[in-house]
DNA sequence: GTCTATACCGGGATAGAC
DNA sequence: GTCTATCCCGGTATAGAC
């Protein structure tokens, strides 16, 4: 929450409030999800006003759809141990560093038809990555059932916010889900 | 979706549209959740007007109210092995029965205030259960992943109706389940 | 008692003043 | 280029005709 120091360039004031707006957005679009988020809101947040939203994302929808826009994922390859290690290494990254993105993704999937795609889509590509290493005629829904676990962990505790799993560490939580995730993937 | 035969008393023929709204609004509230779902799409389903189901039901929020209305749990107890039964029956019941309430408190959870501390009271009540009868200082966290857990194969399946999950065999989920239950409650 | 008509509000989006 | 004022739609809720 620093307040800008040099006014500078014309281009370089809109990138800034571009960047506030965008940011503002996702926080309110994490915590209250797309249907329940209005562009005044998000103005306000971003100490603007509602036209200079429309002009710079043109749509309330676009605007999400650049706020929930997903990184990269690791590809989850090699040999049972491996995935293992990096299904749990991506949870650790979901778990101790903000994604307030991904949250905001998460928080409208079961409401907002984009946002259930885009998870859906993440979701079944992890799946097809790990269900490729297994083999067996359920894999596919083995490797369903270790996205919906570790998707759980997140949920519960960034989301519903539950009581022993908000303020667990995540080192606990990963621990405790390593060996469930072994009786999958195997 | 049988004609209903006998016209009958008034009495009974208001029992019987009242009943027909509250089937409407349990389909829309699942499949499109609270924000999405509006009166007139329900009084429309249900082959009435807007104006009833709000003489009925007096407000959007209680219509809600009581189509999401919780069932009765089994309680959970007892040692491991017995809770794990327990557990995996609950589970059982969820996957192979309609429950259209359930999922239209399901589908809202993260969006709507109500549904979320709906769905919060009902996990956190069967966490504390499964806690008593576990030990040790992570015995929360263990049962809030529990219940997670078993909430995430409902929710793959039925709400974000995933591959490989969405027309996986009940019995076939609830077997791959189990081991990765056992990890935890132990 | 049931439904038609409408009030009222708040949302996203737009046009035009400065 | 930024903001004020407004349009228009669709939501919940209500009042009054039949």
């Amino acid at each position: 929450m620093s307040t800008e120091p040099a006014p500078s360039s014309r281009a370089e004031r809109r990138e800034r409030t571009r960047a506030r707006i965008l940011s503002s957005a996702r926080d309110l679009f994490a915590e209250n999800g797309f249907d329940r988020t209005t562009i005044r809101a998000v103005a306000t947040a971003a100490a603007t006003d509602p036209a200079l939203v429309m002009r710079y994302f043109g749509t309330k929808e676009e605007l999400f759809r650049q706020v929930a826009e997903a990184g990269v994922e690791e590809p989850i390859a090699g040999p049972p141990g491996r995935m293992e290690e990096l299904l749990l290494a991506s949870l650790r990254d979901k778990l101790t560093t903000e994604h307030a993105g991904t949250l905001a993704l998460l928080r409208s999937m079961l409401t907002h038809p984009a946002a259930a795609e885009g998870v859906r889509q993440s979701i079944t590509e992890q799946q097809r990555q790990v269900a490729a290493g297994l083999g067996g005629d359920d894999a596919m829904t083995r490797a369903a059932l270790v996205g919906m676990i570790t998707l759980a962990a997140v949920l519960g505790r960034d989301l519903l916010r539950l009581e022993g799993l908000q303020d667990a560490d995540p080192e606990v939580i990963i621990e405790l889900l390593r060996p469930a995730l072994q009786t999958l993937i195997r």
